[in-house]
DNA sequence: CAGACTACTGACCGAACGGTAGAAAATCCA
DNA sequence: TGGATTTTCTACCGTTCGGTCAGTAGTCTG
């Protein structure tokens, strides 16, 4: 009996039970599957509940509040596509690896339509998330991306790595979208031209 | 007497009150405050009416639903936008019809930030609007352009007018973001970017 | 001045929301 | 087997939502 009195696990990080992993793991999939069907607005607890088969207090028995579920279920596609299109940028260098993380990206959300929806949600979406700071962190990255490049004499001098990275970030963000609202755009076609386009603005002399 | 059962105005295109008109000018413009302030999910009825320093029920006498004056409120940014746009655009042909369209959706919303939010909370938000129409819309615009500067021989001939459209329209909206995001982001600067980053990836030989 | 119409209020309604309480199953362990 | 613990249920609470209703000042008109 530790003097814990939150009813549910949450505490000082105790071993976490076979069932408790499981349910949780069950509770972030379904979550992520109602987010990107029926938008933040949409995602209520009792629905959540409802596609997990369970009741809403069990939902509350896993997670403290049903914004805590959200934003496991977030924090894990966020996990997700870093992982993907950072071992895909990782393996490059220099413009290759921009390019790689124009493709991989696109890739990625392409094969994954539901955590898509759920990340264009998020971006938008108050509740769920760190939003302005994951923003930012991704424009550094793809900035340090683009400063590599530069500096490996790839890209021209006059390059600014910051602003070349939001207007990457956007066109890409934007082929994505443009997917999700007409299934037959080809995002593959679209990534190769951004990739050229980038090439022909950016490398050089 | 007409045969209107509807308590609310709407019906039949009736001239049209002076106060009747000043009450939807004024609840159009609080909505896109609130909206602004706030965002799409945080905008109640209560809000607007308090915002508006009427009761509710006065609100849903003027429009029919709470739906009704948020799209109203979107539809009247977007069309004040839109003319914005349209005037600069107009006013050019080829490839600088494309640059300003560049210069002069960012210059709009720089200089008007609660029309900016509203927007870029519009896009994601589910209720409000036409959305994916209005957007599909504008990729035919900007598809427009950039056939007509290709056509012209300003653009190469391998230029694919809807897919750099979705890339112009992505990278347009991402310095917007940014702005709001960090208002000290130089959105002129990166527009002028982006015009450049244009002219060496679409210019042509 | 009587009646109609405009513009509005406050009180109220049912539904949905996130969250809580207490008891009941299910499971585990001695 | 039996007690403790984990997991789940049903029932309920308070709040907020969009929207309705009956009534009422004010104004305009015959």
């Amino acid at each position: 009996m530790p003097p814990d009195s939150t009813p549910a696990r949450a505490r000082a990080t105790r071993p976490l039970t076979i069932t408790e992993r499981a349910r949780r793991a069950q509770l972030i999939g379904v979550t992520i599957e109602v987010v990107a069907r029926y938008g933040h607005a949409g995602t209520s607890l009792a629905r959540i509940a409802e596609a997990a088969g369970i009741s809403k207090a069990a939902v509350l028995y896993h997670f403290p509040t049903k914004d805590a579920v959200v934003q496991a279920a977030y924090a894990s596609v966020l996990e997700s596509l870093t992982e993907y299109v950072g071992a895909a940028v990782d393996a490059r260098s220099g413009a290759a690896a921009v390019d790689a993380y124009v493709r991989s990206l696109v890739a990625y959300l392409r094969d994954h339509p539901a955590h898509t929806r759920m990340i264009v949600e998020g971006l938008g979406g108050a509740t769920g998330s760190a939003d302005s700071a994951d923003q930012a962190g991704r424009r550094e990255a793809v900035a340090g991306l683009v400063g590599a490049a530069k500096a490996a004499g790839e890209y021209r001098a006059d390059v600014e790595p910051q602003i070349t990275a939001v207007i990457i970030n956007g066109a890409v963000d934007a082929i994505v979208s443009e997917s999700l609202a007409d299934p037959a755009f080809d995002t593959a076609r679209a990534a190769d031209e951004l990739v050229t386009m980038l090439d022909r603005a950016l490398a050089g002399k």
